[in-house]
DNA sequence: CATTGGCTTAAGCCTACTTTAACAAGAAAG
DNA sequence: CTTTCTTGTTAAAGTAGGCTTAAGCCAATG
């Protein structure tokens, strides 16, 4: 999978250089407009990953030329969070997904990873057990077929439970893989977090879908 | 080391049985995706080769389906050299390593003695003692195969005995590793916990999993 | 038989977890 | 720009699981 990155801050760029080639990808890198258009003609990209705000040749026009010269690579673009509007302009100029700077690695691999799935039209990977079905790609859960709204924190709790079946997760391990870095040991966030999932997974309260294992942490149910 | 490979071919499946079985493997075999997947949940296989292009049951199907009921243990898969894109799909159903066909026979072994090894590394380290399991990575505990529910504390003292085997450990020994500090010496504790361990993992009584050594503290027995 | 150490049981209490509600910040809507 | 809604976070009050204690009993040892 080659991927390309187009990024005028070169702090950021080798940041994501590191980081996609540790994932796997083959990157080649760009830090103006005009670069990437060159290569973007040249190579046959799986993706390409484009900041809006750069000099010279700004990242919209760098979108639209490349189009017309029918690149059909999926584009993700990098806006920064107090330009967030501009994500629609992007979407018009033909990008495929965008994320607001700054960003989790986590949050960027998983846009990366659906992006070039999406565009080999592949089916969505499910994690299932029992009535509970996790389609880790549109983030979207279904309970015996039948959706279920789970904000953002909620979902992440749960498909790093579902990711661990059978194991006890430590509440220290789920805040720490939620939360990238500042994270506050002596909250009760997940217990929140859980009570919410519980609810909504499970509203007569008869499945106890969450197991507690007191002073341990939290297990999914294996009996589902 | 157990294996089990998935080959509708039969020339490439006798001589990949001859391979393996002559490099001191115990090989099953499957000729389709039925028998794969029934022989999948029947044993703990130590790998699984899986020839992707398989009739009725895909390979990509036994794969996904043997993942789903918990097959954990390493597949590599096979593929044609003019369709080495499947890889992908492959790997993303949840196979491990791939290969492309045709290949020399020392390729193969490689790969597969690679992946039996990386898998005893991230297998769930276990203790057994007679019909005592212990999973020290899910805290788990099955007599016979049967899960037995242990609180906090009573895993602790039960991890230390299985530990220490054919040790005598004294019951301040114990308190010391059970408690990080803080613990109270002339306390019974330990006896209360060693009493409700022998009665959950031998309700009968007929076993003694647990001994005493008067004085001394106690000890595993070595009969089991 | 006396003494010592270990076992069993039940009750109290502590702490981990649950639940609920309110608040703050950000996003969306008007 | 203001209002409104969503969602993450905090705090407080309530609950219960299980750790701990203690008392009485039993078994082993000499």
């Amino acid at each position: 999978m080659r991927v390309l990155i187009v990024e005028d801050d070169s702090r950021l760029l080798t940041q994501l250089d590191q980081l996609l080639q540790k994932s796997g990808y083959s990157v080649d890198l760009a830090d103006d407009g005009a670069k990437a258009l060159f290569l973007l003609n040249e190579h046959p990209y799986d993706l390409a990953i484009v900041d809006i705000g750069l000099p010279v040749v700004d990242g919209f026009e760098v979108i639209q030329r490349a189009r017309k010269n029918n690149v059909t690579c999926p584009i993700l673009i990098l806006t920064a969070r107090d330009r967030w509007q501009e994500k629609v302009e992007g979407l018009d100029a033909g990008a495929d997904d965008y994320l607001t700077k700054p960003f989790h690695n986590e949050e960027l691999l998983a846009r990366v990873k659906a992006l070039i799935r999406r565009a080999a039209g592949k089916a969505h990977p499910l994690i299932e057990k029992g009535p509970i079905a996790l389609d880790t790609l549109s983030e979207e859960v279904t309970i015996n077929g039948n959706y279920i709204e789970l904000t953002a924190y909620e979902y992440k709790v749960l498909e790093y439970l579902l990711l661990n079946p059978q194991k006890i997760v430590s509440k220290t391990e789920l805040t720490e893989h939620i939360y990238d870095q500042d994270f506050d040991l002596d909250s009760n966030v997940i217990e929140v977090f859980v009570g919410r999932l519980r609810k909504k997974i499970d509203p007569e309260g008869t499945l106890n879908p969450i197991e507690t294992l007191r002073g341990r942490g939290y297990r999914i149910n294996r009996d589902l």
